[in-house]
This record gives structure tokens, sequence and C-alpha cells, in this order.
RNA sequence: GGCGACGUAGCUCAGUUGGUGAGAGCGCCCGACUCAUAAUCGGGAGGUCGACAGUUCGAAUCUGUCCGUCGCUACCA
């Protein structure tokens, strides 16, 4: 089992953990959490522990009209609203555990170089055009509006501020040229429509390579790869890549004019090989990001929420096929939606917790099991505070915290506060152990078929089977009857949970590593039994269950976005 | 409107290519136990698998219609 090969950071497969990107714009809830990050940290972490190279990367978004809309709305910079809110999240990640080897931002020298790389080559490549179009221009402001700097009358109905991209009314999608009596959101004046030119992605050239890239993709969820090939059917229609704002990537060539800079959705993505770049670059190792993103034998697994499928599946690929020798996405896990008492978790209008306030209420640990074991994986899940509580009180406190609470004890007191030695084992023990063994390697399975919520399941069920094992040996009796039995038995209870210890971790790494005294750092994915001898003192419970009346009581309605 | 998805025990959810009497966790009831955070273990009761019609020897699983919920609709990302 103890295969130093498997266990070699530098001998295991290349697999790159991509997550979303959180964009700087506000507050990101559990919804957010739920669908990319806890999963990320849960597949990364035991990636790393089965013995494979696992580059997990990620940063705030920092760019697009929403921040300069909230900027402006606040009297402040956009870099004041991505500072702050990159700052949040940071905290967030520390809190939570979430174990990047880099998250950085997409304001950095590097990722505006790497996506000025990638526009010359798809420009090179001739999967880069440029159009002109009739747009909106304020003469006052002397600059071509985006669609959001643009006010009006709603033409369905009737609300006289709606958006030149969206009516906030009555929710329909709009253009800019629909809107009665249009003004500039910047001078108020009236804007005009003017001839401009921009970039644009041609995403039909990319038609076939896709259409042919989904079809032969296998272990893809069902909802993503219908969505996907349902994008693709449709007849993918190329896409303005720049637009009219100061604050975004400048382009890598000035024959637009002033004013024009790279739009998100076309930067963002590229954050995950600028950040695989950096790193690089960090760690002295300007190269080693070639071994996740060029060498075929390398997975690149993208987790991110439903709403970013197309971006993920469609666009991102498109372009990693224009440019050419760059690893496409092995698979886009894609996590459907979290909400909360049946609404769509949304920071902005207060639905559900925003992920800051979810660790005031909760610890960290108990916070991720929960949401491990809700993840919406295959369809939209609700949440509630009680839910959460309820998952925190009834499962993990009552099966796992309380099982490593009353071995320890057991053991602190009738094994002279010592790890046992291992001899006399009978056929039940070896049973017992055989179980959890089956159980890290059925973890194993699941985790790479990126199953997470049946992962933590099967973790929990092996911990139930330490319990029913105590249950059926009693040591607390064999105590006074027959202490050597005794002895056996929980140090054989031990080694169960050093077992199940392991299956857990990538779910609860806090507790994990508060267990470290007794049986050492978990480093590989194996049962590695504690020495004999270990000195067992009397265990501090790890989790104080959580008072649900007290916390209903306490919960603060989210109103900030 | 178009596209996609969902509607399975009180609650939250699983149910690859249709096939032994429909599952899990929690809750509930009964029992065992008392080492452990009234925790644990065993057993049990709960479902016309949204409605209707159809295909089939046979459908929760395929087709159609309807009802309900939701997401997306490309300048939010």
């Amino acid at each position: 089992m103890a295969d130093p090969t498997t266990t070699d950071p530098r001998a295991g497969t290349a697999v790159l953990v991509a997550v979303a990107w959180p964009y700087a714009s506000g507050s990101r809830h559990l919804g957010h959490l739920a669908g990319a990050y806890l999963p990320a940290d849960v597949y990364a972490r035991h990636q790393r522990l089965v013995g494979n190279r696992v580059l997990m990367v990620s940063g705030s978004d920092v760019h697009g009209t929403p921040i300069t809309v909230r900027a402006d709305a606040e009297g402040v910079t956009p870099v004041d609203i991505v500072d702050r809110y990159h700052a949040e999240f940071v905290a967030d990640w520390d809190r939570l555990g979430i174990s990047w080897d880099l998250y950085t931002s997409t304001g950095t020298e590097n990722h505006a170089a790497v996506t000025q790389d990638l526009f010359l080559r798809l420009l090179e490549n001739g999967h880069i055009d440029r159009r002109s179009s009739e747009q909106y221009f304020d003469p006052e402001a002397d600059r071509f509006l985006p669609d959001r700097y643009i006010e009006g009358t709603c033409p369905h109905c009737d609300y006289a501020e709606a958006r030149g991209d969206q009516c906030e009314d009555c929710g329909r999608t709009l253009d800019p040229e629909d809107l009665v009596d249009p003004r500039s959101k910047i001078t108020g004046s009236i804007p005009e429509l003017r001839a401009t030119e921009h970039f644009y992605l041609r995403l039909s050239d990319f038609t076939e390579p896709l259409g042919e890239w989904l079809d032969s993709r296998e272990g893809w969820r069902r909802h993503v790869l219908n969505f996907s090939k349902g994008w693709v059917e449709e007849g993918l229609q190329d896409r303005a890549i720049t637009r009219d704002l100061d604050w975004g990537i400048e382009l890598p060539v000035d024959d637009l004019g002033p004013g024009k800079r790279i739009y998100v959705w076309f930067e963002a993505v590229i954050g995950y090989l600028s950040a695989a770049k950096e790193w690089a670059q960090r760690r002295g190792e300007p190269e080693a990001w070639r071994d996740w993103w060029e060498d075929p034998e390398a997975r690149a697994v993208y987790f991110i929420g439903k709403d970013n499928i197309p971006f993920h599946t469609i666009i991102w690929p498109g372009m990693l096929i224009g440019y050419g020798g760059l690893n496409l996405p092995t698979d886009v896990p894609a996590n459907q939606y979290v909400t909360f008492k049946g609404g769509k978790a949304s920071a902005s209008r207060g639905v559900g917790l925003t992920i800051g306030e979810g660790l005031d209420l909760f610890q960290a640990d108990a916070l991720r099991y929960a949401l491990a074991a809700a993840l919406p994986e295959q369809s939209d899940t609700d949440l509630s505070v009680e839910e959460i509580g309820r998952r925190v009180n009834e499962e993990l406190v009552a099966t796992w915290v309380n099982l490593v609470n009353r071995v320890l004890s057991m053991v602190h007191k009738t094994c002279d506060g010592a790890v046992p030695e291992r001899d006399g084992r009978t056929g039940d023990d070896e049973a017992v152990l055989a179980g959890v063994d089956a159980a890290l390697a059925t973890v194993t399975d699941q985790v790479e078929r990126v199953e997470l919520r049946a992962a933590l399941r099967t973790g929990m069920d092996a911990a139930a089977e330490v319990n029913a094992y105590l249950n059926a040996t009693e040591p607390w009796k064999l105590a006074t009857s027959d202490p050597g039995r005794a002895r056996v038995v929980l140090g054989t209870a031990l080694a169960a949970v050093a077992g199940v210890r392991v299956a857990l971790s990538p779910y609860l790494p806090f507790s994990t590593e508060a267990l470290d005294d007794v049986f050492g750092p978990v480093e590989s994915w194996e049962r590695v039994e504690p020495a004999p001898g270990t000195p067992v003192g009397k265990p501090v419970p790890l989790f104080t269950k959580v008072d649900l009346d007290e916390l209903l009581a306490d919960e603060a309605p989210a109103t900030d976005g």
C-alpha cells in the first residue's frame, strides 16, 4: 500500500484543478462555495493524496461594467471595489481552508500579457477579425457607451430607468436601440448612433471541431453535455470581444483608437492559463506550467456553476483550439444551484448567506461538511440554516465526531493513555479494517468521477461501521472482563478511525489536522496506523453541536450585495 | 416566445443503456446498549415515482400532451 512511487509528487499525473474566477463586484454566497470552490478543494486534496501533481488555480475577476457601475454608484474607483472584494475573498478562502496553489487576480501584468498573447495569436490565425457596427456615442463625454451606461424607457413595460442590456423592472433583455428616449448614464445627454469598430472572435470557425469534441466526451454530466451541444447545434455566433470601457485589459493593437478594451468574458477564462504561468514564475521554474497545459496525459478539470457552462465548454475550448497546442478541458463537472427556501441564492437580493456569514455561524469544517453533503451535483439543492445545522448535529457530530471521541476516550482510559500494540487481532477485527480500506478505494473511484456527495457518504458509512463494531465488541465491558481483548479491540478501532479520517480528510481539513498528535499528518491516501505507544490524552471534542434555536434567532438577514 | 432542466417517502436527495417485491441520509416508532457531545447499534412504519394518454411481454426510467417550479436567452460572468 505504501508504494513510494505513488506518493512522489513528481511521479503522478498532472491535474489542473481550474476553479471559476469569482467576480469582485460583491460578496460571494454559499451557492458559489458549494458550486465551485468547495468541490474543487475536495477534489484537489484527494488528488494530491493519491499522488497526483495538482495545480489548483483561480483568482478574482476584476474587470467589466458591473464593477465600474458599482464604483460609480459608490463614488469610488473600480480599484477600490476590486481591492475590497479581493481581500474579502482571500480572507474567506483562508477561513475555509481552500488549498490553492495560486489564488491571484485578472489585474496582474502577467494576466494582461498572456491575454494579449492569446489575442494576437488568434488574430494571426484568422480567428479574430474587425467589424463595424452602429453604437451609441455620448457627444458630451466624447466616447462610445457600453450597454449598461445607457438608460431609457423600457419598450415593454414603460419602466423609465431600464438599462441598455436589460430592464430591471420586467426582466427582459434589451438592445440599447430598443430603449425609448435613451440617455447617457454618464452625462445625461442624448446619445447618438455612430459607426464604430470592434474585434470579434469567430466562434463559428470552431463549430465543427467543438461539435466533434463534445460528441467524444465521456463521463460528463448530462446537463453539461446537453446544454453545450445545444449551443453548438443552434449555431455558434461570432462575439465581440472588445468594449468601450477604460476598465479592462488594453488591446495589443492600436487600430481601433482609444477607449476600447478587451472585454471580461474573453479574458477571464484566460486566467486559468495565466495563473499557471504565474505559479511557475513564482516557483522559479517558468516553464513548469507546460506540464499541465501541453502534456497530453495531463488532466484539466474545471469547477464551475452551471451559469458558466458555455464559457467553459464552448468559448474557452474554442479559443484553445484556435490558439493551438494547449489542452482542452478533460471534464467540466458544473454544479447546479443551491437554492435557499426555494429561491436562487443571490447576495445582492439577500437570498441565502454570504460565505462570510456562513463562516460566522458555523465552524469551517462544519460548513464544509453540510455543503458537501448537499452539493447540487445532479439537480438544484435546497438549503437553509436549519438544514445546515441539522446535518452538522445529526450527521457529522453524531456519527464521526462522536466516534473519534468515544474511541480516544476509551483508549485514554483503558490503554494507559497510549496507542496499544497491534497483535492478537481476530477475523472480525481484520474485517472492520478491510471495510475501511475498501471505503478508501471506493472514495477514490467516486472522487475521480467527481461524485463528491457519494464519496462523503462512503466515508460516513465507514464511520458508522466502526460504530457498529464497537457496539458489537463492547470494549467498555471487556475493560474489566478481558483487559487484553479490550486493548486489541480498541487498537483496532483506533486503526479504523485512522483510515476513516483519511477518507474524510478532503472534506474536513481542520479537524483532520487536529488529530495529528495521535495519528500523524495525513500525507497519502492510505490507512496509516498510529504507532504503538503514542500518547493519547483525554480527547477534546472536535466540534460542539450548534444550537439551532440560538442560530435562528441570530440569523442576520443578508442585505449586502 | 426559444432552449435546457427539474417535479421520487415528513425533509434533503440517489436512481448508467426500460426488467427479481422502488433506494439513502435525517426525522418518526420499537428494541438493545451506556464507552462517547441524550451520542451509538439493530429493527420497523412511511411513496398510486407531478397528472393523463401512448409504445412495450414489462417504465420512475422511452414518446406526446398538460400542470407546477427554475435557469439560460449570448453587453452579468
